[in-house]
DNA sequence: GCGACAG
DNA sequence: ATCTTGTCGC
C-alpha cells in the first residue's frame, strides 16, 4: 500500500469510527460481567537511524496482555515479539505505512486478543481523522485508544501537574483527544480517542492503567520494555558474530 | 526560506 | 523513534 491509498483508506476510516461509536462504544463492564483484558504494543527500530528513517529499518514490534485493566497492580497474561522491519520512513501522518503491519502481526500472535488495546500514536487526532491507534482497532476488531507525548494537530492548553487533572484538546472545533496528567510533578499525556471510544473514555482508560509512580499506562510501559530486550538480544547476536 | 510535524 | 550523563526530587 502506497501513501495515496492509504490517505484514502484514512478518510473512509474516520467516517467508520464515527458510526461505529455511535451504535457499539466500548465501556466499562457492568458488574457481573467478564473483566476486559487490556492489550499494549510497541516497535522498538535499530539503532543508528536518528530521524524519520527508512523503508526496511530493523523493527521489533512488542504485544502484550495485562489483567486487570485498572487497580494497583496489574500482572503480564501473554506477550510475544515479532521481528521484521519498517514498511516505510516515518511521515507525519503516514505512521501505519511504517509500523501498522508489524503491530497487527505481534497483536494477532497472542494467545487471546485484547479487548482493548492501547497503541502510541494518535486517533481522531489526525489530518484525516485516522491516527494509527484507530486504524489498528478498526482492522483488528479491537476498541483501542491512542497515547502520546504530544497531539499531532489538537490544540488545548495543558492542564496542572496533579495526577488525575485533564483538559481538552481540540480540532476543528471538536474534541478529539485529552491531556491527563497521570503523575503529579510530570507533564501530562495525550489520551486519544480512537476506535469505539471518544476523548473522555480514552482519559478514563490511560488513568485505569496507570500507576501513580510511572507517567505512561502500564500496557504501554512493558511492551516498549520487551520490544527494546529483542532489540538487545538480536543486536548483541549480530556484533557476537561480526566479531567472530 | 524556516520551523512544525504521532513514532 | 533513537542518540545520551549526570542530576534533582520524592
Amino acid at each position: 500500500m502506497g501513501a495515496e491509498a492509504l490517505a484514502e483508506e484514512q478518510l473512509e476510516l474516520a467516517a467508520a469510527a464515527d458510526a461505529v461509536l455511535a451504535v457499539n462504544p466500548w465501556r466499562w463492564p457492568a458488574s457481573g460481567e467478564p473483566v476486559p483484558l487490556l492489550g499494549g504494543c510497541f516497535v522498538a527500530f535499530a539503532f543508528g537511524q536518528a530521524g524519520p528513517g527508512h523503508a526496511g529499518d530493523g523493527a521489533w514490534a512488542a504485544a502484550i496482555t495485562v489483567f486487570p485493566p485498572s487497580g494497583r497492580s496489574f500482572h503480564t497474561e501473554d506477550e510475544v515479539v515479532v521481528a521484521g522491519s519498517a514498511g516505510a520512513a516515518y511521515v507525519p501522518g503516514l505512521l501505519a505505512l511504517r509500523e501498522g503491519p508489524l503491530l497487527a502481526a505481534a497483536i494477532g500472535a497472542l494467545r487471546r486478543g485484547p479487548d482493548l488495546l492501547l497503541v502510541d500514536a494518535t486517533g481522531r487526532d489526525h489530518p484525516r481523522g485516522a491516527g494509527m491507534a484507530l486504524h489498528l482497532g478498526a482492522v483488528l476488531g479491537i476498541a483501542t485508544i491512542g497515547v502520546t507525548r504530544r497531539p499531532l494537530l489538537a490544540e488545548g492548553p495543558s492542564p496542572v501537574q496533579l495526577r488525575g487533572a485533564s483538559s481538552p484538546l481540540l480540532l476543528g472545533g471538536l474534541e478529539v483527544a485529552r491531556w491527563i496528567c497521570t503523575r503529579s510533578g510530570a507533564s501530562p499525556v495525550v489520551a486519544h480517542a480512537g476506535w469505539r471510544t471518544d476523548p473522555g473514555t480514552a482519559a478514563e482508560i490511560v488513568m485505569a492503567a496507570s500507576t501513580p509512580a510511572a507517567r505512561a499506562p502500564v500496557p504501554l510501559r512493558e511492551a516498549r520494555r520487551v520490544a527494546r530486550e529483542s532489540r538487545a538480544v538480536a543486536e548483541g547476536r549480530k556484533r557476537a558474530t561480526f566479531r567472530a
